[in-house]
RNA sequence: GGCGACGUAGCCAAGUGGUAAGGCAGGGCUCUGCAAAAGCCCCAUUCGGCAGUUCGAAUCUGCCCGUCGCCUCCA
């Protein structure tokens, strides 16, 4: 398959270093506050890229830290007097929440920053050893003129850095571009012995070089993939380079650098620094997961995506079609190939382009228009896309009755002077009991009676289909 | 100021040299007493603008216009 690399800018043929197994770490989050869409469309995308690699027929491994400890959580404590792993642990609970609606692996390995100290103070003694880093007043830095590769990623140069008035002034630093590998602890923060140099806890960016380091790669011959949102690949991902290479027997750090494009929401970034978004736990009790994830899976995932409400709308309705189709395909029979190889054909090749999934989508929307797969054929693509059907896709869609039914519908009969006597005590049963007037009345031909009968129950959130075999009812949708 | 992405139908969007996927919305039809549901069909001579390269350009080059992102914590 092909893949975009940032690390090149090239889209590539994609091979595992290691024969059969693709190792990937994903920058996770820090969860000092609540979880966005944005989030969730970049962990979405890798979820999909994993589920493609393992059809694939590759073992992967797929790391996603936790940033456990950072300055805002933090202040947090400090604001409200709490234990700032609390805040942190109540967030991150919240977040894996929402990944498990959003039907997102589990990850093969969690890290948390906070369980790796060693690994990373292991790190930073090698960095102050080779001349990379060096002890000041309020942390240890890393000496990024000593990485000659500093901004290659990013596609920067140190001069053009340097020049930029963004860069925050630090009369401790030999450079303004140096960057903390440790911050020693204030009164009142938590802190982790470091000997000999102070207590203190990790800055950001040595975390992912240690985990990564420790759980993919104690070789230091490289991994795979490492990925992250866009607006990670400076500094994050190169001072993660920076930290790392110097230290490797063989770089680069990773082999490929996958990216994923930022979620907009009217149009200016999402993201909780400027407030700028809504919580996604709280957008996954208005929208159904699994149309979000359609709704990323129609765009390019390296392409910056606006975010609207009517989107997702849209995607739902797409998705419902689908849903329908799946009902009206019959089961695979005996010996027959899941998946079959005219789909896998297709699918193939436009998961291949560099995961094309709005392609894919596009291949899935002709075979159920123009072809009749089995069930299980179109069942097993849904699932490496992550939208695995699953027992309401049998089902009418359906909603719950409105729970004062009964007083709506007594209410709308007798308005329009209808007096039903020996009234049935269930809404269900009640509404039988309707369908049942009506159908005499229809046999009379009396279609004003039955079709007020029907519009009453429509007002009531009740619909009627009629069919050659009888009246059935469903609940309305509200999308 | 530097670096970068994007601009394709009413909306979303795929497509990076060979003559515009798909979804939503809209229109028509089938079925039905009428509806609903489902299904079928139609829906860009054209890809922000202007030049250029080419037998051929949405795709390559140049300039211009517009939107956004990164350069500071960020997925």
């Amino acid at each position: 398959m092909k893949l975009y690399n940032s690390r090149t800018r090239s889209v590539e043929a994609f091979e595992p270093l290691r024969s059969g197994e693709v190792r990937i770490y994903v920058c996770g989050m820090t969860p000092s506050a609540q979880a966005h869409l944005g989030h969730a469309r970049s962990f979405l995308f890798f979820d999909v890229l994993r589920r493609y690699l393992k059809h694939r027929g590759y073992r992967v491994n797929y790391v996603q830290n936790v940033t456990d400890i950072d300055d805002r959580s933090i202040n947090a404590a400090k604001a409200t007097g709490g234990y700032y792993h609390d805040i942190v642990d109540g967030y991150y609970a919240e977040f894996k929440a929402s990944m498990r609606k959003l039907g997102v692996l589990e990850y093969d390995h969690e890290p948390y920053a906070t369980n790796f100290i060693e690994p990373i103070q292991a790190m930073i003694r090698e960095l102050i050893e080779g001349g990379h880093a060096y002890v000041t007043q309020d942390g240890i830095y890393y000496r990024v003129a000593t990485f000659a590769n500093y901004g290659k990623l990013a596609n920067r140069n140190i001069d053009e850095l340097e020049s930029g008035a963004r860069i925050e002034i630090d009369e401790h630093k030999e450079d303004p571009l140096d960057f903390a590998l440790w911050k020693f602890a204030k009164p009142g923060e938590p802190r982790w012995p470091f000997e000999p140099y102070g207590e203190g806890r990790p800055g950001w960016h040595i975390e992912c070089s240690a985990m990564s380091r420790a759980l993919l790669d104690p070789d230091g011959h490289g991994f795979d993939i490492h990925g992250g949102g866009a607006d990670l690949i400076f500094p994050h991902h190169e001072n993660e380079i920076a930290q790392s290479e110097p230290l490797m027997a063989r770089p680069p750090m990773a082999n490929f650098w996958v990216h994923g494009g930022l979620l907009l929401f009217e149009n200016r970034k999402m993201a909780k620094s400027i407030g700028n978004f809504e919580p996604l736990s709280q957008l996954l009790e208005r929208h159904d997961p699994q149309a979000i994830r359609w709704l990323f899976l129609q765009t390019g995932y390296r392409k910056v995506m606006n975010f609207t409400e009517d989107s997702i709308g849209a995607a739902a309705i797409g998705l419902a079609r689908i849903k329908a189709a799946y009902r009206n395909l019959t089961p695979a029979t005996d010996g027959e190939p899941i998946p079959s190889p005219e789909l896998d054909r297709r699918m193939e090749a436009a998961l291949d382009d560099d995961v094309n999934t709005a392609a894919a989508l596009a291949v899935l929307y002709d075979v159920v228009n123009n072809s009749t797969p089995s069930r299980e054929d179109l069942a097993y693509w849904l699932g490496i896309l992550g939208v695995p059907p699953n027992d309401s896709w049998l089902e009418e869609p359906s909603a719950q009755l409105a729970p004062d039914f009964i007083p709506k519908i007594l209410h709308e009969l007798n308005k329009l002077g209808f007096v039903i006597f020996a009234m049935p005590p269930t809404a269900e049963a009640t509404i039988e009991k309707l369908i049942e007037l009506r159908n005499e009345a229809r046999l009379k031909k009396n279609w004003s009676a039955s079709d007020k009968l029907r519009d009453a129950l429509q007002r009531c959130g009740v619909e009627l289909k009629d069919s050659k075999e009888g009246t059935t009812w469903s609940v309305t949708v509200s999308p």
